[in-house]
DNA sequence: TCCCGCGAATTTTTT
DNA sequence: ATTCGCGGGA
């Protein structure tokens, strides 16, 4: 029974042992930023089966599903492989998703319903108001979205909305009366689709625990431990399945940090974290406050600055490791000038420390930071990987595929079938759609229904159109049924080759039209890696509506690249819960971090400040904090002020860098004969000595890229950066399913990078390598 | 119905 | 800078 006669608890220290052991009952861990939280999540479950619980009965809820992953193996370390199958580990979305597969029938969705994205979500709101005829500069779709997104995490349904008073009038005040027919009609619509939005997966859980008291016992008495990770960042829909499962046994177990707590905006809700104690009798508490991640500077630091937030859990981090560096501040003059020190240090600590790239991240407030980061870390031959931003999944003619899979799954599902209905052009415009939905609206059915019935219908659509939309339903009915007999790849190779996607994108000819090919392919070459994954899982079957789930709910951390030696460049946001030894903060500035839309109330600048402080902590050994005075926004070069939060960190843990020569020398002078570096606040009023500075070194994107389009032979290949410095022309590789092969050629850059290859068995490939399961022979 | 070109809005963060 | 939606003409 006691395997290992449980060694691996002597791997803990006291304050990380004691939650481990904690027998049963409700228990809180209030855990520092890298005080080895994970490990003791991973332990004590590792432990609860060794006294015996079974896997069966634990429930484990993860941030991403990457860390599910990862807690699992190192869990199937411990106990056993057989054993760790069973546990139920993910992000709350995919959890649930999963479970209202099983149960969602009862709230009468088919167990195939479609999710949502924010896309989709928004697309179909878009259309409701069209519809209803509001006036679009009032009624915005976006923050209509956003609206309906926060009232379902707060579980506001469309009926509590109206009963509410309070909600009805103040969307009245804000110009909007009409907001609640759009809810209503937005719900209706998502449930005649068999759609489920990413709200709907937490709401109606709650639904079906709620209404179903059978159903809820069920998942009580089989979730009889349950674990919570980043417990500060639940919203409330999400509070209370975790509240409903865990009430019957009480055995639930949270781990967070209120310091850490940088998702409001989504409607996480940091009073969950607050009256856990409140809420659950009896509560176990414990503290990690000795951190293992970080330098002295970097943990004393990061203290001074969340310091300053009023509202927060008595805790004090400490580390017993080193002193340190300071953290270092930088001054630039552009944008592009602060991706080219980022590059040169990096480049500098690589050689100097013998450093990987993978030991490397930058990070920033905002997506659109990455590309000025881009351009210098690309000029420099440094490999990186940007996590984030557009995904591969969001490229247009991915969600194309996509899309025509999505209705071979559910023909009911009206997002997919509008984006592809058209796509290619097959001579069924929007006015006929437009007919359609009126028609399925008044029917009570979905558009696909409608186009089935076409002829009983007797809708004022022309022959020939009419002609056309039999052609379509044909055509996915066909698809249906040889989804029946075939698996995922098969099935899409076709899609895609039947509807003319393919085609299309090829006899366009220009190189974006090539890109969005060869991304096809590559969409392919990921299904057929899927499909042959899933193979070797007990209780998956390789279909294609495990795959499209996959895709719906996979974050891009969660991805696999194999080849991870590479620079990483994300958003605050996503780095939560990871760390490098080298951190860069780029873009310190005033109006950006913190954001200009985050500095009304008291409690988003905390927010924000929190924010700084989860980036800061990421860092083991060196932190950098970069900030320019110029910034390239909206296309313009706007001034910039260094950042309030510059002057919170305690001084005696920085050291402000002064550029000396960046090919601005004579500015870089003024600016240390006026202010020197005595007086930090005196640096928000530099501005240029004679108004705008030359803009040099940045490239003319656009330029480039209209000759490229005019002639594309004129095209000069972007310069390869080896992800790994092996995989060079030339090089023997070997692939996972294709076998031996050669390189030919490596082109494109960042995530888009390619090689083509010549394989012994004969065939040449095009492979992107973040997807490619590349292994270079010597 | 399709295509082109113009103007507006966009940049907060994500499942 | 880039994307999106819309209006007008083919």
């Amino acid at each position: 029974m006691f395997r290992n006669a449980m060694s691996y608890i002597d791997e803990l220290n006291e304050a990380q042992r004691a939650p481990v052991l904690h027998k049963d009952g409700p228990l809180m861990v209030i855990a520092g930023a890298g005080s080895g939280k994970t490990r003791v999540l991973t332990y004590r479950i590792a432990h609860l089966m060794d006294l015996g619980v079974d896997s069966f009965n634990i429930l484990a809820l993860t941030f991403t599903n990457k860390a599910a992953r990862e807690m699992k193996k190192r869990i199937a370390d411990i106990v056993g492989n057989s054993e760790a199958k069973n546990l139920w580990m993910g992000t709350f979305h995919s959890v649930f998703a999963k479970l209202l597969r099983f149960d969602g029938h009862k709230l009468g969705y088919p167990s195939n319903f479609t999710i949502y994205d924010t896309q989709d979500s928004q697309r179909l709101i878009a259309s409701i108001i069209k519809e209803m005829g509001l006036d679009k500069d009032i009624y915005k779709y976006k923050q209509i979205q956003n609206r309906i997104s926060s009232y379902k995490n707060s579980l506001i349904t469309v009926k509590a909305y109206f009963q509410n008073p309070e909600l009805v009038e103040a969307d009245a005040m804000a110009k909007r009366p009409r907001l609640g027919e759009i809810y209503q009609n937005y719900v209706d619509r998502c449930f005649k689709a068999g759609a489920m939005d990413f709200d709907d997966l937490l709401l109606r859980t709650n639904e079906l625990l709620t209404r179903f008291p059978e159903v809820l016992m069920k998942y009580q008495d089989r979730f009889r431990y349950i674990l919570v990770d980043e417990y500060q960042d639940t919203n409330h829909s999400q509070y209370l399945i975790v509240k409903a499962l865990a009430d019957r046994y009480q055995n639930i177990c949270v781990v967070g940090d209120d310091a850490q707590s940088i998702y409001s905006f989504r409607g996480a809700n940091i009073s969950n974290i607050l009256n856990f104690q409140r809420d659950y009798g009896d509560v176990g508490m414990y503290r990690l406050e000795q951190n293992y991640r970080s330098t002295k500077n970097i943990v004393n630091a990061a203290n001074s600055i969340i310091a300053k937030n009023k509202n927060q859990l008595e805790k004090v981090v400490w580390t017993a490791n080193d002193q340190g560096n300071k953290i270092i501040i930088h001054r630039s003059v552009t944008d592009a000038e602060e991706g080219r020190y980022v590059a040169s240090s990096i480049w500098d600590n690589r050689m100097n420390h013998q450093m990987g790239n993978g030991e490397f991240a930058v990070l920033y407030r905002t997506n659109s930071q990455s590309r000025a980061i881009e351009d210098a870390l690309r000029k420099r031959d440094i490999p990186y990987r940007i996590y984030g931003g557009l995904s591969f999944y969001q490229r247009k003619e991915i969600k194309d595929v996509l899309a025509y899979l999505r209705l071979v799954i559910n023909p009911k599902d009206e997002e997919a079938l509008k984006r592809v209905i058209n796509f290619p052009s097959r001579g069924i415009g929007q006015t006929t759609v437009d007919k359609l939905t009126v028609a399925a609206n008044h029917y009570g059915r979905s558009i696909f229904e409608v186009m089935e019935n076409l002829a009983k219908l007797q809708l004022k659509i022309n022959a020939g159109t009419q002609r056309k939309l039999e052609d379509f339903v044909t055509m996915v009915k066909s698809f249906q049924i040889m989804n029946q007999g075939t698996d995922a790849f098969t099935l899409a190779e076709h899609v895609a080759k039947k509807t003319g996607l393919l085609l299309e994108f090829k006899k366009d000819g220009t190189p974006e039209g090539i890109g969005r090919m060869e991304n096809i392919e590559e969409l392919l070459n990921g299904i057929k890696d899927f499909v042959e994954g899933q193979k070797e899982l007990a209780d998956a079957t390789g279909s294609i509506s495990e795959f499209l789930e996959d895709v719906a709910l996979a974050t891009d951390l969660d991805k696999d690249t194999g080849d991870d030696d590479r620079v990483a460049l994300m958003t605050i946001h996503l780095a939560k819960g990871l760390e490098f030894p080298y951190v860069y903060i780029v873009g310190m500035e005033e109006d950006l971090f913190p954001s200009a839309m985050s500095m009304n109330t008291r409690s988003e600048l905390e927010e924000e400040r929190r924010l700084f402080y989860v980036a800061l902590t990421r860092a083991e050994k060196q932190a950098y904090l970069t900030y320019t005075q110029n910034r390239y926004r909206w296309g313009k070069l706007i001034d910039a002020e260094p950042s309030r939060f510059l002057e919170e960190i305690d001084e005696a843990y920085v050291e402000n860098l002064t550029p000396v020569n960046d090919g601005y020398r004579y500015k870089s002078m003024i600016d240390a004969n006026i202010f020197g570096e005595v007086d930090k606040s005196k640096l928000r009023q530099v501005k240029p000595a004679n108004g705008t500075p030359p803009v040099v070194g940045r490239p003319n994107e656009n330029q480039l890229r209209k000759l490229r389009k005019l002639k594309p032979s004129l095209s000069s290949p972007q310069k390869a950066t080896p992800l790994n410095p092996a995989l060079a022309e030339g090089a023997a590789v070997n692939h996972s399913r294709f076998g031996r092969g050669k390189v030919l050629k490596i082109e494109g850059v960042g995530q888009d990078k390619k090689a083509e290859i010549q394989f012994e068995r004969g065939d040449v490939k095009k492979l992107l390598l973040r997807f490619a399961k590349l292994e270079v022979l010597s």
